[in-house]
DNA sequence: TCTTTTTTTGAATGATTACTCAATTACACC
DNA sequence: GGTGTAATTGAGTAATCATTCAAAAAAAGA
């Protein structure tokens, strides 16, 4: 997953993978099926602990909204470029730009896990409204493709050669746009 | 320009870069070195192609603000699924995307581009200051840094398998944020 | 028109690609 | 310990990768 996460669909070899997995070619074609599949494999682990991310973060706070707000510096975080992490940008994003006009299967199933994303998203939202801590006549849904596009756009902004504040004070900024939701109490 | 685009470094290989240029190899590589330099000179076309179209458009515009608004919703636009284009997503952050743990001396170049459209969108916000469309204590280079990222987030969105209205609400909602930076008069 | 320079050609290069399979090793059950 | 099943090995496959270069063609200069 790293490997890939790191260097893509393409610039992942198999030379490369065989040493990662330490194992050999034989062995990886017998449980992944081909460099597709280990990578279905890859992709769909990284999207599940995406998720656990997420989920684990928010239960520390009471507001759904505080949370939201806390990921996007908490992501920010992850994706400083002091940190060691396989890549800053998002392995779906990654995939998704890289895949979509040469592997279709690929390109699906990251379709799909936006997809996914995407509806959580919504659904916390739909929390945050009736809780009443958004406005009560919010999108949700056009709220959390707005909120997805952030997510994207923080990670991919964070792949360039820039400094690890810059990308706090940009995940700041990008977290003052919920306000902007709030319910006025 | 437009195969580099549409299936990324990895993703075209100089069979179909012949094809699409009605050149053998011999002559491609008189031409443009090898595969690095031509596609650096593909990638620096659509940099200036992109610049031109932000150009142009602002031109239309007598506030600074309603342009990149406008700009916006032009992108969408653009990254419409029925629109007929190389990629909906932005060549310079699938190139960024692709290339920064594979291949630096391309990486170098999309992060040597990113950092001119920056400074461009600095330079307008800077100038928006002046004629009064912002507020007076905005800071213009962190809000360039914002408005790149939404720029970002929307093109890479817009990849997804999505409709077009998604989209372009998506880009309404961006331009919604830039209302939040002007000047109360 | 002849000569020189420049450009184009396309077959051939070695390296690398994803992938296969017969042989071998390891494991599980009695 | 013996036997059958499962997993692993790694040399080898054909195809494709980016790239080269001597020969041919085209263009430029005299």
């Amino acid at each position: 997953m790293n490997l890939f996460w790191e260097r893509g669909y393409n610039g992942a070899s198999m030379k490369q993978i065989e040493q990662a997995l330490d194992m050999r070619p034989g062995s990886i074609y017998a449980t992944f099926g081909n460099k597709d599949g280990l990578f279905g494999e890859a992709l769909a682990a990284y999207a599940q602990q995406g998720g656990v991310d997420l989920q684990e973060h928010l239960a520390g706070f009471a507001s759904v909204l505080d949370g939201l707000q806390s990921y996007l510096r908490h992501v920010a975080r992850r994706s400083s470029p002091e940190e060691v992490s396989p890549s800053r940008a998002c392995m779906i994003v990654k995939t998704l730009l890289e895949a979509s006009n040469t592997n279709t299967a690929i390109a699906d199933q990251a379709n799909a896990i936006l997809g996914v994303i995407e509806q959580s998203l919504t659904d916390l939202l739909e929390q945050a409204k009736t809780r009443g801590e958004l406005m009560p006549d919010t999108n949700c849904a056009r709220l959390a493709r707005l909120l997805q596009a952030q997510l994207i756009g923080l990670r991919s902004f964070a792949q360039r050669d820039i400094s690890a504040e810059k990308v706090r004070e940009l995940a700041d900024d990008m977290a003052a746009i919920l306000d902007y939701y709030r319910a006025r109490h």
